[in-house]
DNA sequence: CTATTTTTGTACCGATCGGTAGGGTATAGA
DNA sequence: TCTATACCCTACCGATCGGTACAAAAATAG
């Protein structure tokens, strides 16, 4: 991608492209992609329908973007978790924590997560759709599999115990959105961890 | 319900009724509740859309028709499972066997859970849309919780363990939509067995 | 037979969907 | 100022959606 540095020829874009992906990834992960109408998309990112079309091409490519945003964000996140001080169990109960609280955001229902609800229904629409939704889940998991490898759990091997930890966050997330409590969440989130990695503290 | 007998007055339809509802759940599990178009079910379900309107009354009638079907016919082969003889250990991996054949089904496209998908993504649509999806989650869950709780596992309370395996499946359900084989869900499968229990044989 | 009741098939409704054409508007360079 | 370029707004397109009106068809009751 080239630097604008001091060019700008023709009339400069009024709104700001990464803020209108977070309003557009926001609308997705409340109401799946299927559901999220171009109305209701260029009402949350305050933009009209040409705009977006020239900015993201198609409803999918806008899609396939805020994935790879909001992937690239949480990625992010799990691998601060991962670069922090602490023990492996302490760092996975972090990130944990967080994605749990993440999950139970009111906004105004509980959203639990964009890509376990993208793969569970919108995934059949396209192969390129399944292909990006895996893409990013790889790239998150790989971040937490990284933190399981440093220090691996007594009783199961290290890709297991990712694995494990992976398929529960998704049942999290499930739950979340079908408006389980984060209380709740959070015990059964440390009954988990007690279990891969022993009773703890 | 009035038994027919010998009474039936008008034209007789001409569908199973039950074989329809078969038909319009595995639509809505391939395609989830709203990409299920009216043409694709009426197609499946070998009638006309004055006869489903006639008889289910409503799309989401349907829906909801096929989700406490669906969820029937889980809860019976659960309970079935539960009432085998042998250890909880075995009837809990025999359940989890049988959940995760059925999710990787081929049909074309590995299937994942229905509920699962639903409660993702369609909840949203509606109240009581979200209320069906729990009340039969709820309906399998009391089922598994029962066996859990006949031989609870040393080191946590019996609803912990029965929440995450609820979770679990959940997890297994959203992999296998997105293309894990089930091979590798079968060995994750059995690794939280022996994590909930201790190394088995 | 006729009358009545229920289902079935065709053809259609308004609403909404994703996507776009065309003209007006704001900026940069000359 | 003039031209070129890129963006924004209004209004619209065909396709598809869920849902229905209406009449022909198939059964029972008399």
């Amino acid at each position: 991608m080239k630097k604008d540095s001091t060019r700008a020829p023709g009339r400069p874009r009024g709104f700001d492209k990464d803020a209108a992906i977070d309003a557009a990834t926001h609308v997705f992960w409340r109401l799946g992609y299927a559901n999220a109408s171009l109305d209701e998309l260029t009402s949350a990112m305050g933009l009209s329908r040409p705009s977006l079309y020239s900015a993201f091409g198609d409803k999918e490519g806008l899609f396939l973007t805020c994935l790879d945003s909001h992937g690239g964000a949480i990625a992010a996140r799990v691998k601060a978790a991962a670069e922090s001080v602490g023990s492996a169990r302490d760092k996975l109960t972090n990130i944990l924590m967080s994605a749990l609280k993440m999950y139970t955001l009111p906004d105004p229902v509980p959203r639990g997560c964009l890509f376990a609800a993208a793969s569970l229904s919108d995934v059949t629409l396209s192969p390129q759709l399944r292909e990006a939704v895996s893409a990013q889940l790889g790239r998150i998991g790989e971040e937490t599999a990284k933190v399981i490898a440093e220090d691996p759990p007594p009783h199961m091997p290290a890709e297991s115990a990712a694995r494990l930890y992976s398929s529960m966050l998704y049942g999290f997330a499930s739950r979340a959105r079908l408006g389980e409590g984060l209380e709740v969440l959070k015990q059964d989130a440390e009954a988990m961890i007690d279990l891969i990695y022993g009773p703890g503290s």
